[in-house]
RNA sequence: GGGGGAAUUCCAGAGUGGCCAAAUGGGCCAGACUGUAAAUCUGGUGGCUCUGCCUUCGCAGGUUCGAAUCCUGCUUCCCCCA
């Protein structure tokens, strides 16, 4: 096996990471093993909890990515144990719990995203379970002997929630424990997550020279923010382009980011080289939305499709052209009267507002409108001329064709 | 095992007998402004046959002319002591 020399891959390993620790050591392990040609084993654990993978979690992904390219060994962990627990990282409560089929169908799911940014076909795949479910009580007592309640009480997270004189729970703190386990393992000489992983990492090496092995290195990614451009991309937050979604409907989500966040997107989500990145920044920065929705979009759609939702949005949002495929809505003949209809009756038989209260309420703020030139309906009781083909709509984005149905 | 506290509209969180469909903030929706970005400003945010009416404040009963507010029981959660 040959590598790449070690400055260049410390260039492009770096990149887009927070934290290195030690800092020091990537230089020295990189060196070791262009020396004796042995790739590093970069250990990535994922807990399949949920289903939707966005772009935040692909920023270690991608790093992943990077260190297979350079030629090293990705090991990809799929906590089935571990999400039995719950990662209390970063939480100010505990986490639910999952059941075992909740896991295995999701963890599957996860592999078909993952694979997406990780080469799979060349990365060690291994589930936690398979060492945790053969180990005893007695393996157990003896893993937990390792570890102080002090140290666990030094972390942010534990300790905040000591503070606040909130529950942790017991199996909590094992979660750390059986993390650091993993690294020691699959023998783990660079571990990838983000920094609120940093305990984890750190109790990984001291449970690794326990074993006499060689300690890994733990890299932390920032947190990537989310489409509010505030908190963390999640997807409890509601604010996440998850990788699955088509390329339109990230391409409209991406332009809805604050510019400030557009340089961290940059850097953490594509290759694009840093000085080109500052000279994007200072064009026009709609301009270098679209570029960045571009790049993005093309690592998970072929890029013709990135173009494409790009050339959509200019004409469609930016330009306001009727959208190209406008959803279709039949209005039941019996709800009109000589063809008529009161208008905020209107917006409920077609699903626009869930209720005749919220009807009224979109009607009067002036949110509804008709036809091609939008003239906007004054009141609710409005008696609007359904003819087949008049555009109905709600807001500015929200817009459909109306069509009579037979009831 | 003993003691204490809490459950309010999407969330957080006021409200302790009528002025409460319930303050305030967040979120969300609509409008203005824009690059349909952000920020900002305005209005709205239970339902209905809508100047009024109906159903909500953990659950079930009760007191009262009248209860989110008082009483009883139940459920759930949290904390402390051991």
């Amino acid at each position: 096996m040959s590598f790449p020399p070690v400055e260049e891959q410390l260039a492009l390993l770096t990149r887009g990471v927070e934290k290195i620790v030690p800092a020091e050591e990537l230089r020295r392990k990189l060196e070791q093993s262009l020396r004796s040609g042995r790739p590093l084993r970069v250990k990535y654990g994922i807990d399949p909890t949920g289903i939707d993978v966005h772009l935040g979690h692909t920023v270690p992904l991608r790093k992943i990515r990077q260190f297979q390219e350079l030629g090293h060994q990705a090991v990809i962990i799929i906590g089935n144990y571990t999400a039995l627990v719950g990662d209390p990282s970063g939480r100010d409560q505990t986490r639910a719990r999952l059941t075992q089929e909740q896991v295995e169908n999701n963890a599957r799911d996860y592999l078909n995203q993952v694979g997406k940014v990780v080469d799979l076909s060349r990365a060690e795949v291994v589930h936690n379970g398979d060492w945790f479910s053969a180990m005893s009580f007695l393996d157990v007592l003896e893993l937990c002997s390792k570890v102080t309640v002090a140290q666990l009480l030094t972390r942010e997270d534990f300790a905040k929630r000591y503070a606040a004189e909130q529950a942790i729970f017991l199996h909590e703190c094992l979660y750390p424990v059986m993390q650091a386990w993993d690294s020691v393992k699959v023998r783990a000489d660079v571990e990838l997550g983000g920094t609120e992983q940093l305990y984890s990492f750190m109790l990984a090496r001291d449970l690794q020279r326990d074993q006499n092995m060689p300690q890994q290195i733990g890299m932390m990614t920032p947190i990537l923010v989310g489409l509010d451009g505030v908190r963390r991309m999640g997807k409890s937050l509601g604010n996440y382009i998850g990788i699955g979604e088509s390329a339109y409907d990230m391409m409209k989500k991406f332009m809805q980011v604050p510019d400030a966040v557009m340089r961290m997107y940059f850097e953490l989500l594509t290759d694009i080289p840093l000085p080109e990145v500052d000279r994007l920044l200072a064009g026009h920065p709609k301009d270098a939305k679209l570029t960045l929705a571009r790049h993005v979009i093309s690592g998970y759609h072929p890029s013709p499709e990135a173009d494409e939702a790009a050339d959509r949005w200019q004409r469609e949002i930016s330009q306001k052209e009727l959208p190209a495929e406008i959803p279709e809505v039949v209005v039941p003949g019996t709800a009109l009267e000589q063809g008529r209809i009161p208008a905020a009756r209107l917006l409920q038989v077609t699903g626009l507002s869930p209720s005749s209260s919220e009807a009224r309420r979109l009607i009067s703020q002036g949110g509804v409108s008709l036809g091609e030139d939008k003239v906007r309906v004054e009141t609710h009781d409005t008696p609007i001329d359904v003819t087949p083909g008049l555009l109905l709509w709600v807001g500015k984005k929200r817009v459909v064709r109306l069509s009579i149905g037979p009831n």
